[in-house]
DNA sequence: CTTCGATGTCAACGGTTGTTGGCCTACAGT
DNA sequence: ACTGTAGGCCAACAACCGTTGACATCGAAG
């Protein structure tokens, strides 16, 4: 009220509210039912302003999708437990940033958010697992089952919502499934 | 042309075309962007047969969605084949029938859909899983976490398509799975 | 003080959606 | 042969969507 805000952090003000509301409804509704409308009523402003600041609504998903899995440095991990440090750091990662379960709920029906779930797990996690390669062939693939596990993880409790899942205490997860990625990673198949 | 179809079946007919296309779309579109009108110029009708038949686009859904897991009796399989076992018998029920695609794709954004879909692990496989019941209390447990990892298998390959998990082949991604899935239901967490 | 550009608001457009009611046609029961 | 009725089609409605353009407002540079 008072003190004038300087005029360049307004937009940038703005502009995060938008980003803010955004992933919100992106990850409570899924990229189609989510509407601009609704996220313009959220972050108090007109939809004619999210149209100005990212274009479109394409636009709008993919600044809001933006997402970083802060996977930690696995070189100076004990090998044997690379699952179990996966394992939490993911469940950690999701339960503080919803920014997931957006592109996850969206995954399913738009093409661009798949598009970009599969940058992100091929980028980020096969380069994550190619660091400690001691299996270059197979890296790819390796990563590829852990994504399956931790995405299935996600999605039976966060947007499925499998009540033994969401019950289920973040270490108690950790347990059961640590094993798993271990397999996955270090592992041979058929045990 | 030269017979005349009966009229009790021409009813029947149309009512199967209406849904063969809604599960085609719903599996390739999910549950927002098939729209009425596209099932139904796939089925050569008019939209309005569609509502007459099924009342809604969410009872046309609840119609298309029907889903049998069709597990078979796990009582005479080894109890260490069980994984194995379970790990085939999913895939190949995936990759035959689309309705379970279409049903996993509504049930991240249609709340309908995903409600369905707890119903049919909740009951289906729990039932399953409690059949040689060796632990009772973990029972549902047990399932969550046999359902979290079939899913993610099927949500990175049909859904978000992350091309390592299409590449592999079937006996591939069983010999990878059914370790897994094996312990979940028969081993101890952590190991 | 004036001026200019950025910030924000308002109203509207064109298109699509689920859904409805009226109408035509042709077959089954009498 | 006649009639009622069910299958099928057409046109339209009301609501909602993303998107656009014109207009107001206000802070800062000259």
């Amino acid at each position: 009220m008072a003190t004038a805000t300087p005029r360049t952090q307004r937009s940038d003000a703005t502009r995060a509210a938008i980003l803010r509301a955004a992933r919100e409804r992106f990850a409570a509704d899924g990229y189609e039912r989510a509407t601009i409308r609704a996220i313009a009523a959220d972050a108090r402003i007109d939809p004619s302003m999210v149209m100005r600041y990212y274009g479109s609504k394409e636009g709008l998903f993919a600044a809001a999708a933006e997402f970083d899995l802060r996977l930690p440095e696995l070189t100076d991990v004990p090998p044997e437990q690379l699952g179990e440090v996966l394992a939490r750091h993911f469940l950690h990662r999701w339960e503080g940033d919803e920014t997931m379960a957006a592109l996850l709920r969206a995954a399913s029906t738009n093409p661009g958010a798949a598009e970009k779930m599969r940058g992100i797990f091929a980028d980020q996690l096969t380069a994550a697992v190619a660091t400690f390669g001691t299996d270059p062939a197979g890296t790819a693939q390796r990563a590829g089952l852990v994504a399956a596990q931790i995405l299935g993880l996600a999605l039976t409790r966060y947007i499925v919502r499998l009540p033994p899942m969401v019950e289920m205490a973040p270490e108690e997860l950790v347990a059961w499934v640590a094993p798993t990625l271990q397999r996955y990673l270090t592992g041979n198949p058929g045990r």
